[in-house]
DNA sequence: CAGGATCCATAGGGATACTG
DNA sequence: CAGTATCCCTATGGATCCTG
């Protein structure tokens, strides 16, 4: 496909680090305020509801759940399936390429999770030793 | 230690999905912009000076690389060694606990640059579909 | 039910200049 | 060198009301 017959499957220069690197989009969407939650949200429930989601992400307003939703549908991880009838009907679910997502999004989730007891004691400590 | 004998080593009822959960706290710092750079950064590099972070993170200004190294000291993820001199010198480096977070961290960030060309393309897709 | 529309608040973050 | 101090801006996201 190229004209370079070299490194055929390495070429991935992409880089966080990099400022001008595409991935940086990626990476800032992927770590918007309810993009992990709707991801965890639908990797437990495989396909939800707009409601479903609305509920179980508890404190998430209708608008930038649907906005947050949208996003992920441009960026291919979710897809929107619309069943026209009333009362209207929206099922949402994870792409393949979205369900590659939840590996190592619900490894961060767990990480907040599980050490969330120390994270509270370390700020707790810090706070004290900075006079509050 | 509790009067619930049962379920010992269970007791962790945090769930980023509910509101009133503290662990949503630990993940918006983890989700802030820079943390996960500066993660990605100080675990290929184990112990950076702020300029040496400020030079391979290309794009943070001064202000927010402190402020978020802050936040992440405060939270028990990093530690700031200040070596009195002149010119002064400070180091960072990951805590234990910090650490621990590198695995899930790049893990993301990977996927961010893996599929940075997946997402690309969804997104130019969409575009089309729905009216530039 | 699933949102779109609107208005609004704030905080995250950028640019720049300065200092111990 | 490693930050602070300022000023500023806009993008994210919240609240509320409305509609196909």
């Amino acid at each position: 496909m190229s004209t370079n017959t070299e490194t055929p499957h390495t070429d991935s220069p992409a880089n966080i680090l990099a400022s001008a690197c595409p991935s940086r989009t990626v990476m800032r969407h992927l770590t918007d305020r309810w993009t992990p939650m709707i991801v965890a949200a639908l990797s437990e429930e495989p396909t939800a509801r707009f409601s479903e989601l609305k509920d179980r992400i508890q404190g998430v307003s209708p608008k930038v759940l649907t906005q947050t939703l949208r996003s992920m549908e441009r960026d291919g991880l979710v897809t929107r399936k619309v069943t026209a009838a009333m009362p209207p009907r929206v099922d949402y679910a994870l792409t393949p390429l979205g369900t590659t997502l939840t590996a190592p999004m619900n490894a961060l989730r767990r990480w907040a999770q599980d050490h969330m007891a120390e994270v509270l004691a370390a700020r707790e400590k810090y706070d004290q030793k900075n006079a509050l």
